[in-house]
DNA sequence: TTAATCGACCGACTATAGTCATCATAAAGA
DNA sequence: TCTTTATGATGACTATAGTCGGTCGATTAA
């Protein structure tokens, strides 16, 4: 699986773990909330730091949602 | 210390330790030589995909050095 | 001295991240 | 049915990632 697709889905699983909408997620982090869309949809990449941003609304650590990431994409 | 000097940090050190010019690194991810000195002056931040091929030619996880940077990033 | 290597830095460029306004649609509830 | 909530989607925009060609100074070796 791509990274871009991997990064997509992990995000949305944690987002409604999370249970946060897309908008909740996007409003906290200080986002777009169609710009959390693309992610998810895996129309868009994340810099690093708004990977950081993501991950501190989430409460989750960015190194364990990579981790995940490295996951689904095979490494 | 900010994410992205945090980033440039682990990068530089990396590089070092596998031995590596800039020139060298850039080559063998397929990047541009000025980019990685961009990095590690923390003038530029990478995607997620331009981390990943670091890491890949770096020989190290990305999470690895996502928990380095975030070390110093102090999270 | 001369040449080679390395890294900082620059200006200008192209590609893509991230914003914003807006419309469409499907699901759930009053 | 009417309304609200969540999401998809699009087109146009601004900001920044990433490229390219080059100069410069420091270092190291011939």
């Amino acid at each position: 699986m791509e990274i871009s697709k991997a990064f997509g889905n992990v995000l949305k699983k944690h987002r409604k773990l999370a249970g946060l909408s897309q908008e909740q997620l996007a409003l906290q982090c200080d986002l777009d909330r169609t710009y959390i869309g693309l992610l998810e949809r895996a129309q868009r990449q994340p810099s690093i730091t708004t990977l950081f941003s993501i991950c501190e609304v989430l409460k989750i650590k960015p190194h364990e949602l990579i981790k995940e990431v490295e996951k689904l994409y095979g490494i």
